[in-house]
RNA sequence: GGGAGUUUAGCUCAGCUGGGAGAGCAUCUGCCUUACAAGCAGAGGGUCACAGGUUCGAGCCCUGUAACUCCCACCA
């Protein structure tokens, strides 16, 4: 017989029990067409990642799902690698190098990406070793990477398929732009955040020198990009200077005064200074009414070489200058408070540039209609569902989507350009010749793609895609996607277009959202405020059953959570207890190779349990496949530690103690349920359950792999359920009344029991000794009642001769109290069911219910009424 | 400006399609009862934010209000 250490530590196995998994390959999956596929393919953590508290919550859900339906039958994949981050990769390797005092001119970009890699293969592989220690059973053997072969073939296939069709293009338009990343990034990647600034109110001069116009503004230092005023066309108060000519201050240059609907009349004085290149709202006007297009900043955020005295001056700088500039000029009227929403870079926190650039741009249009189409018409299920709002609020307001970077670290975009003749050519292969004028001046893009481009292919790239493989045509499409709300634009929705334009089909049936976790005060952990818990010290600590059960308890989909070391230990508490319950069956144990079966003969005691426990298990398998994971968990713990330990354990030691022939039975009954509470248990906490399921009477391998229990109709004993509900009522009530008069275990006293179910009572005896403190359970008429505190419950009236502690008028004044506390119910429960209105509307099986309650609150009455009759 | 979420015991949160309010932690009382003091047995504690409405019946559905949080858009 194994044996469990008397301690709970799990920091003791967890990492041999990962390891026995490994080596026995359960966590690998192959198309299998006897069974069905169950598939969740992770959400990459970037290589540049360090655990946080987010991917402990976003996988151990995963790899929930994943083993309750690997334990069902399904022939189960979930899909594990990482994303390559090009632009947290990049920012990383650039800081290190800047250490070393090189750039990355000086590499050059193939010793740059060389050295990228190098970085790739000696830190890309961390997070994967510590998402191991959570215990995640990702098929290991097919981890991808974003960056590797088959997920960058894809990339060049998308990219190609989509610019055949006319999807991607290359255009001059405003984007966003971080100066401290010299990246582009997508409207998705702008964040942003309120800060105190300033409006600038200036006037321009007209060119006729018949006045001024009045505007304001809040980057003064774009003025030197301006190539236009803009009023509204049904303005009065600037009709007769449209057309006029403006000088711009500081500049000397003139410039036309426009009307576009898109000024506000209403807002400060009706002008705008216009400024296309650095501003998108400008950008269109200018468009409508072809003003020349003027770029002040370079890409590094200073002023360029056309900017005068201001060339070469930082953004801020700048600003300065030109307002105290323009003061000293008299063109600054006023400066105003202004509190404005400025977009910052969601990597680096920079505030972004909206400059005018030429990059590639998916059309978003037409990928979008499906995709919308996709959740609107039920093929894929968003929890919780109103999420379903947020998805279609931002697919139907989409925009086209930015996808060139001006990085190094990524998918090189598969386009090549002539020099001689100009000629563009996208391709999946290497183009060393001009497929125009042929000449062999030819290179390829500098730029390479966003990273969520290739992300966004990951649920058919790691399948094999574009090559139609047996994976893809079995695993695809997966069933579950995992992941936070916080990436339903950047990930989420991208993988939904795209698996529609190039599989065909969506890419998962159903996507589970999950919150934040914050800290203990509520507040998002973040490395600036250092607030982060690292879930790979709360392993250490506590283990990882014990933050993978913290995590899963109490959280309910797109909900964020808080968590704090209070709940941990309730955790690890938790898991104690199952490992104490676990020791003292296998102290208990005779025969190791007993079957893990239900016995023949049953008590009542057995039927009480086993039922609930059949029960159990039809709820937990409900929630769990209705996504209900904190439902789920939450009934297992009470069923696991007040049905299972607090009762039954408690009630098998009568029998076990006594030893014989009844105990055998006993033992059979506990290890049949403790087999059925691990399993259900393992999705949650898997170490702990194959820890003690190994140590236990057993079959099969690993509990990794066991069948997953089922409902049995056999199991299901009502009638002794409540039976035997009857006899606990009367222990909790006689342990209630002897804690309120301080009666200690020690003292034991007869229990002289008077009820109409004297046969229940009688099975029950034993137990009202042991867990009522009894020394005789006696059912005959044959007492002093007075000398008698008297407990009452639906079933039965009990005697406890404790004459010393009976106070004659306390105990009268009790069941008084007890009296009005049944009126109350039988008035309220009568009052339901007389009112007719209830009975003609309510379900029938409700009626029952009550009448079936309002039937006990009246024998009880009956029962109180006699009681306080003997006191006369 | 638009949208969403939250508001339930001192704290953190559950509460599935409407049927007399739950857990953990904390507090109080009594127990070292041979699995577990990381425990056992008890107890106290809630006008379910507020105001209306629908219903036989509302924490749950509808309308409105307030506070907090988040997302989207962004008027120079």
């Amino acid at each position: 017989m194994k044996e469990l250490n008397k301690v709970y530590e799990p920091s003791k196995f967890e990492d041999r029990i990962y390891e026995f998994w490994m080596n026995g390959g359960y966590f690998h999956a192959e198309p299998n067409p006897e069974k069905e596929p169950y598939t969740i393919v992770i959400p990459p953590p970037n290589i540049t990642g360090q655990l946080h508290m987010g991917h402990a919550l976003d996988n151990t859900l995963q790899d929930i799902l994943i083993r309750f339906r690997r334990m069902q039958g399904y022939e189960t994949l979930w899909m594990p690698g990482t994303d390559h981050a090009s632009i947290a990769t990049e920012a990383k390797i650039v800081q290190a190098m800047a250490k070393e005092g090189i750039t990355k001119d000086d590499l050059g970009r193939e010793g740059f990406l060389e050295r990228a890699w190098e970085w790739k293969k000696q830190y890309g592989g961390r997070i994967v070793e510590q998402l191991k220690k959570l215990g995640t059973s990702c098929d290991w053997e097919r981890e991808r990477f974003t960056m590797d072969e088959g997920c960058s073939k894809a990339v060049k296939e998308v990219f190609v398929n989509l610019y055949n069709k006319g999807l991607i293009y290359q255009g001059e338009r405003i984007i966003n732009w971080c100066p401290h990343c010299q990246t582009s990034i997508s409207d998705a990647e702008v964040e942003y955040e309120e800060q105190a600034g300033h409006f600038w109110h200036l006037r321009y001069p007209l060119a006729d020198g018949s006045g001024y116009v009045q505007l304001a503004t809040t980057r003064p230092e774009t003025m030197l990009g301006d190539t236009a005023v803009a009023v509204n066309p049904n303005d009065e108060r600037y009709k007769d200077i449209v057309g006029k000519n403006v000088i711009l201050p500081l500049v000397g240059r003139e410039i036309p005064v426009v009307a576009d609907d898109y000024v506000d009349m209403e807002f400060g004085t009706g002008v705008v200074k216009i400024t296309p290149a650095h501003d998108p709202n400008d950008f269109g006007v200018g468009s409508r009414h072809n003003l020349p297009i003027l770029k002040v900043m370079n890409d590094d955020a200073t002023m360029t070489a056309d900017c005068g005295k201001y060339a070469g001056m930082d953004r801020y700088e700048a600003r300065k200058a030109i307002v105290a500039d323009l003061e000293e000029q008299g063109f600054l009227v006023k400066v105003e408070d202004h509190a404005h929403n400025v977009g910052t870079c969601y990597r680096c926190s920079t505030t972004v540039e909206p400059m005018v650039s030429k990059q590639w741009f998916v059309r978003m249009e037409p990928l979008a209609k499906p995709a919308i189409d996709a959740v609107r018409n039920g093929d894929i299920r968003l929890i919780p569902e109103r999420m379903d709002k947020t998805y279609y609020n931002w697919m139907e307001n989409i925009k086209d989507w930015c996808i060139s970077r001006q990085l190094w670290w990524g998918h090189r975009i598969p386009a090549y350009y002539c020099e001689d003749c100009g000629e563009v050519m996208v391709s999946k292969e290497d183009v060393h010749v001009c497929s125009k004028c042929g000449s062999t001046h030819v290179h390829q893009d500098p730029d390479t793609l966003d990273t969520w481009f290739s992300s966004a292919l990951w649920p058919f790239s790691t399948l094999g895609w574009p090559d139609n493989t047996e994976e893809l045509k079995y695993f695809y499409p997966t069933s579950t996607l995992v992941t936070g709300y916080d990436i339903i634009f950047f990930w989420v929705s991208r993988m939904i277009f795209s698996g529609l334009e190039h599989m065909g089909e969506i890419p998962f049936k159903t996507v589970l959202f999950h919150g934040l976790v914050r800290d203990a005060q509520g507040r998002k952990m973040s490395k600036s405020l250092g607030n982060g818990i690292d879930p790979l010290e709360v392993i250490d600590q506590y283990g990882a059953d014990a933050l993978r059960f913290t995590l899963a308890t109490g959280n309910t989909p797109g909900n964020d959570m808080r968590f704090s070391d209070d709940k941990v230990l309730a955790s690890r508490n938790f898991a104690n207890k199952l490992w104490n319950a676990a020791r003292f069956i296998l102290m208990n144990i005779t025969d190791e190779n007993m079957k893990v079966e239900v016995p023949a003969e049953l008590t009542i005691e057995d039927k009480w349990v086993l039922s609930k426990f059949n029960k159990l298990v039809k709820e937990v398998t409900d929630n769990l496949e209705k996504f209900e994971l904190g439902i789920a968990i939450s009934k297992l713990y009470d069923f696991i530690w007040d049905v299972f330990c607090d009762w039954y354990v408690e009630l098998t030691k009568t029998r076990l103690w006594e030893g014989g022939e009844q105990a055998d039975p006993a033992r059979q009954v506990l290890v049949y349920l403790m087999d059925g509470i691990l399993k259900l248990l393992h999705p949650f906490m898997p170490f702990i359950t194959e820890e003690i399921w190994q140590a236990i009477p057993h079959e099969g391998e690993t509990i990794m792999i066991s069948k997953w229990p089922v409902y049995r109709e056999e199991l299901n004993f009502a009638a002794e359920e409540q039976d035997f509900e009857k006899v606990m009522d009367a222990i909790k009530a006689v342990r209630a009344r002897r804690s309120e008069m301080n009666v200690p275990p020690s003292k034991k006293a007869t229990l002289h029991i008077e009820t109409a179910f004297e046969d229940v009572f009688r099975q029950g005896q034993a137990f009202l000794e042991r867990l009522a403190w009894a020394d005789t359970v006696d059912f005959s008429k044959d007492f002093d009642a007075d000398s008698c505190v008297q407990v009452i419950t639906d079933s039965a009236r009990v005697f406890i001769p404790l004459a010393q502690l009976v106070d004659r008028d306390k105990e009268i004044a009790r069941l008084n109290k007890e009296k009005t506390d049944c009126e109350k119910d039988i008035k309220f429960l009568s009052g339901k069911l007389n009112n007719p209105g209830f009975v003609a509307k309510a379900p029938e099986k409700v009626i029952a219910v009550e009448r079936e309650k309002l039937a006990k609150a009246e024998e009880r009455m009956a029962k109180i009424l006699e009681s306080l009759k003997s006191f006369e």
